[in-house]
DNA sequence: CGTTTTAGTTTCATTATTTGAAACCAAGTT
DNA sequence: AACTTGGTTTCAAATAATGAAACTAAAACG
């Protein structure tokens, strides 16, 4: 999707993500050794990136890593997203209600990245959760996603998945996938039958627009020495309801003040209108 | 920081926080009306956002608001950064001992980026919360970080301060303000009485990297309803020793596995270590 | 202690990309 | 049907990115 074709800007973001992809500094030698780039093209990436802010340097181990300004960016994407910021309140509900564990989550080419998670059991887990991304070949969000997408945007996803056997139970082909993708479609729900973890199982619900097309998805999660899966098929109707509640809240969804008005002006920087405690 | 001199990727990175900047989703003319580049550049600019994934473009409305790709890379940011997933378990047992609100900040251009968050009272607040920036001359997450940057970082900053009067308290000019950094320096803490929202004030201390300079800044909250200045000031103890404890940790910190073997690769996209539940 | 490696930075002519005024197109409006 | 508003494409000129190679700093070595 994104690298050749974007120019250079296409070209710093793929660096960006090379340098993301570690999960921790790294030096530009490492980044070299596995770099298309030549020496000198790398090296100016890595200045411009780290002046703009979107990586860090530090200069006593010489290492870089994703920078703070990402951060921001992310909150500005995650408040403005017509998906995390309406369902909240849903998931907080549905978690609540039934003492167990929701995650939320999006495609994001091709893959699942989850955008919220409430935990039953542990308190808080911030950014630690909202922004990972996992597998959606044998992921209950990800199947019930997949199951929901048309058919160039599915075989574009199903090329993308490494298929990867995790547990003796990961559908570890797109043949067998597709067969099960046609099953959650005709069910409107998909299962995790410890497909990507033993010991985990949880039931999916994907969030549809009105066109039908997936705009998300949802999941109740369990351990298996906590509860079966006949346990997790008792919320199904309590899910169903939730699913099609956020569907309907986040399709409604206007952004609030769409005030015309002249011309606006983009919220600068350290302006007035603050609302974040001290 | 950004911008002029950055070649392409400084701009196309301007026009991404130009973007975010408004906070909701935007159309073109919008942006193109308070944007200082011409509509062909502009256009061009959008569509290679768009096309990376760092835009997301919404062909119903025609808006532009800021891509999920961010909230990917925001955790990658978030969890490689020396401080705030250090600091996590200090700010954890902080809140739980006393039973206050703790936010973690850092100094990002100027501006306090509030990085985590524990709330005492509410469940959880997620990136609503982690991401969000404010002003530093009217917070004491921001004193207290300012008040411990050398004379050229901090010149800067102070030039970077709104010094909008958000309320009665607010010391809104350059000049107040450095007298009460000099306090705060000698005093090793700053105050926020109620400068930034009224009914809202804080106890807050600077994280202090070995040579000293302000990694971060964390504060205890509370509101005048509740709790008085007073009352705050007897948490300083435990507060001066969830500083150090952090500091101390943050600069010890190396990233955990900095294993060497051969050229490591960095972690491609799907791959089999996958730490994320269903 | 001087030499060799390794790691990181800069140069500069070449090449490719970005630029932006203007033309164009497609919906809606009057 | 003519007009406006909002968005997209063109194309020559201007600008920026490229990368081989030269260079420098700092370790590791002998």
């Amino acid at each position: 999707m994104a690298g050749s074709g974007d120019g250079t800007v296409g070209k710093a973001l793929e660096v960006l993500d090379h340098v993301a992809g570690f999960a921790r500094p790294v030096r530009f030698a490492e980044l070299l050794g596995s770099s298309p780039y030549p020496k000198a093209t790398l090296y100016r990436m890595l200045q411009t990136l780290t002046s703009t802010g979107m990586l860090s340097f530090d200069t006593d181990r010489h290492t870089y890593q994703p920078g703070v300004r990402l951060v921001r960016l992310a909150h500005s994407a995650w408040a403005q997203s017509s998906l995390a910021p309406v369902a909240r309140p849903h998931l907080d509900a549905l978690s609540h209600d039934l003492g167990e564990t929701v995650h939320l989550a999006q495609l994001d080419s091709g893959q699942v990245l989850y955008v919220d998670k409430i935990n039953a059991a542990q308190p808080v887990e911030m950014f630690s959760q909202a922004g990972k991304v996992g597998p959606a070949y044998c992921t209950g969000v990800g199947k019930a996603m997949l199951a929901f997408l048309n058919e160039s945007d599915l075989s574009n996803a199903l090329t993308r998945q490494s298929y990867y056997r995790h547990t003796e139970h990961t559908l570890n082909t797109p043949e067998k996938l597709r067969v099960e993708l046609d099953a959650i479609r005709n069910r409107g729900h998909a299962y995790d039958r410890e497909e990507h973890e033993m010991g985990i199982i949880c039931i999916a619900m994907p969030i549809l627009s009105q066109s039908g097309r997936p705009m998300g998805a949802m999941s109740i999660t369990g351990s298996t020495s906590r509860i079966s899966m006949e346990g997790l098929e008792s919320y199904l109707p309590r899910l169903h309801q939730a699913a099609d509640a956020i569907a309907k809240d986040a399709s409604a969804w206007r952004f609030p003040d769409q005030s015309g008005g002249a011309r606006a002006v983009p919220q600068q920087k350290s302006e007035p209108p603050c609302q974040v405690s001290p």
